[in-house]
DNA sequence: GTAACGCTGTGAATAACATCACAACAGAGA
DNA sequence: TCTCTGTTGTGATGTTATTCACAGCGTTAC
């Protein structure tokens, strides 16, 4: 399977239609197919976009019938997660933040588990929280090397983030998910995904306004 | 101020600028001054696309000496939000990340801050958490109304997600925060930012794997 | 068998976004 | 005053992402 030169939003989008299909295939047959335009409908995209992005992975569907369900979920797998892969996870900060992923991937995606968290919080320290250990930020290269984990989750203070950060990888992770509210400095090879709620929340708050004010279209 | 046709990018990034901003405020002169170049290393950016974004909003800096900070922060601040906006916002879902929320924006950003939360749990209702008082989703209208909310934050899970939307642009809602994995059918005047964690994390999965296995740039 | 339909797969066109590259310019220094 | 430096502002250019548009095809209906 050649996997060159893919763009992080096909990636995100594969992401996005394998969760819609797994939802929709327990009140299906296993052999159930969907056209490009109802999958499209389901995450709020176009026809075209998700027959590209099939296009993209190799897989292909029949003119008649669309795409067949269960098929698709195994390609969209395999080209997601080669199925041996680990996936650990490991989560940097247990405060509010950290606890809330910390309830929620826990029991919803076995897939990619979190399986160590670190904190300087001194309470904190080798308790088990949503069946997860606190670790000391000193013990992250014992931890992630015996865990073998290669991708972690920031949710410190951003005066922190970068320290941690530069702890994570050097210790090997390869791939960071960036919550804190700075621009994280990482070798070329390190992948940083960032999200930034205010950011987010400052956009919503201006385009909320532009409709109720001027009612014009802004995009 | 004519502010039309601008993309959601831009602001993002105007916003990110501010933050970055007033974090140095407090260490600088009221009339310091900073170069694009600067203000791109501080955000992770190019100092074209810096300098191109100031220009979009009609900021002009000075050959010499570059911008001046406080300026910009005024000006970044007049465009993003006129001075006499209301900028209530509430949100749906008080669980683990809508707590995690409440936490943060309360005591983080006074200029949105969350006036008050719905949700269906009776436990909830009526108790004040982070200085939030917690309503029933029945009376949505009435509180929305009553504190001139234009923005909303969806915390509660997907299958309760679009119910809540509804009654929030039916109360006048007019930009919402989704956290909850599905793609909300909102009228065409309704903003809608999409926070999907899920996503964002199997993509950093991803690349991750790439890099470790196969030390290719994939993008 | 065959005609008609509506979807897939995909090159080409377009749109959105970011970078390049440089003229114009403000200030520093002599 | 004049030159030299390094930045701004911005048209031109490049790059990436998405949509258009339609040939080709599998299926169904008759
Ligand atoms: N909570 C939110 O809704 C929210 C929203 C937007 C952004 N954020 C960002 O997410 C991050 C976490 O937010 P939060 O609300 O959970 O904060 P928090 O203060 O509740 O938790 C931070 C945790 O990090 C720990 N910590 C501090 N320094 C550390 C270090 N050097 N190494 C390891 N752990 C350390 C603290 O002990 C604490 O447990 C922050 O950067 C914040 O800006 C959070
Ligand atoms: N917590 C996370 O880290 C995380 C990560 C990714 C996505 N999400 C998404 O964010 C959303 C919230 O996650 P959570 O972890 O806070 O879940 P949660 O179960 O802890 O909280 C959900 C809250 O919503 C309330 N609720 C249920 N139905 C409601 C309704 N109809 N109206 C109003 N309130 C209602 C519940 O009473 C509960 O308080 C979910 O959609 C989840 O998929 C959360």
């Amino acid at each position: 399977m050649l996997r060159i030169a893919i763009s992080d939003k096909v990636i995100g989008r594969l992401s996005l239609y394998r969760r819609i299909l797994e939802r929709r295939i327990p009140k299906s047959h296993m052999d159930d197919h969907i056209f490009s335009h109802e999958l499209a409908a389901l995450c709020g995209g176009t026809g075209a976009l998700v027959r590209r992005d099939l296009m993209t992975i190799g897989f292909s569907g029949n003119p008649k019938k669309g795409y067949r369900v269960k098929e698709l979920l195994n390609w969209i797998g395999n080209y997601l997660n080669a199925p041996e892969e680990e996936r650990n996870v490991a989560l940097a900060g247990v405060g509010n933040l950290g606890r809330a992923l910390l309830a929620h991937f826990t029991y919803r995606r076995p897939k990619l588990p979190i399986v160590a968290a670190f904190d300087t919080d001194a309470q904190l320290l080798n308790r088990v929280i949503q069946g997860c250990r606190c670790f000391s930020v000193q013990q992250m290269d014992q931890v992630v090397g015996q865990f073998n984990i290669r991708v972690g989750i920031i949710a410190v203070p951003a005066a922190a983030a970068q320290d941690v950060t530069d702890r994570m990888v050097n210790a090997g992770i390869t791939g960071l998910l960036n919550f804190a509210p700075v621009s994280l400095r990482v070798p070329a090879d390190v992948f940083v995904e960032n999200i930034d709620m205010t950011m987010s929340l400052e956009k919503v708050a201006f385009f909320a306004r532009l409709n109720v004010k001027e009612k014009e279209v802004a995009r």
